[in-house]
DNA sequence: CCCATTTGTTCTACGTTGTATAACCATGAA
DNA sequence: TTCATGGTTATACAACGTAGAACAAATGGG
């Protein structure tokens, strides 16, 4: 199975999670994503595109132990799978080409 | 009205109808989009978004009279709007943000 | 002439993404 | 025991991506 293509919020977040590390759940994402792109994401959003990165197998997720805070329940973790990085590299690359851009660093 | 968020093939065809001056109608825009994805698009992939942009009023177009060639027959021409050139620029800083790229130079 | 061929556009249909809202769940503080 | 807080799931629909077939106009060769 070759790469599959992203649509941006996809890719938003995908480069989110990557980034994140611990704080790579649906509200720390949401804010990440919101962040970058200026403007606020709706939490239905954030939580749909994550599942079908998933579901593509881009991403990988478990539940983390609930937290000791006000509230703080247990969050579900995610974390990019080799293809997850792979697809992140190759969107880059698209990207690059099509704003005939310098590659520079990021978080890929 | 501020301006429209663009998906990433209704990006490559803005992009395209600004580099390709009077090459910037169907199939032409066909020939650059598909060169600079690397991939095929089909007709009708082009078409609809085209008139989908230009119906946001980010592009305008017109007939060009019928060309001399075997088969030549009339051009739909496109050129970008005010509104077009702005959602090009503001597409860009995105893209430089979210890459964290050198902002280039670029068609916009 | 007329028709096969070339260049070009429109129509139609459907799967995938983008996006919002509401409902639901768990936990600690009051 | 209820309420605010932090968090996730469910549901729904509009917008975008994409393909394929049908259609239209021009022209050169028999």
């Amino acid at each position: 199975m070759n790469t599959p293509e992203l649509g941006k919020l996809q890719l938003s977040v995908l480069m989110a999670v990557a980034t994140l590390d611990d704080e790579a759940y649906g509200l720390g994402v949401r804010r990440e994503v919101s962040e970058v792109r200026g403007r606020e994401y709706s939490v239905g959003a954030i939580y749909t595109t994550l599942s079908r990165l998933e579901e593509k197998g881009l991403l990988e997720s478990w539940e983390t132990p609930p937290r000791p805070e006000r509230g703080g329940r247990s969050r579900r973790q995610y974390e990019l799978t080799a293809a997850g990085r792979t697809a992140l590299r190759e969107a880059r690359r698209v990207a690059a080409r099509l704003w005939d851009l310098e590659p520079g660093v990021g978080p890929a």
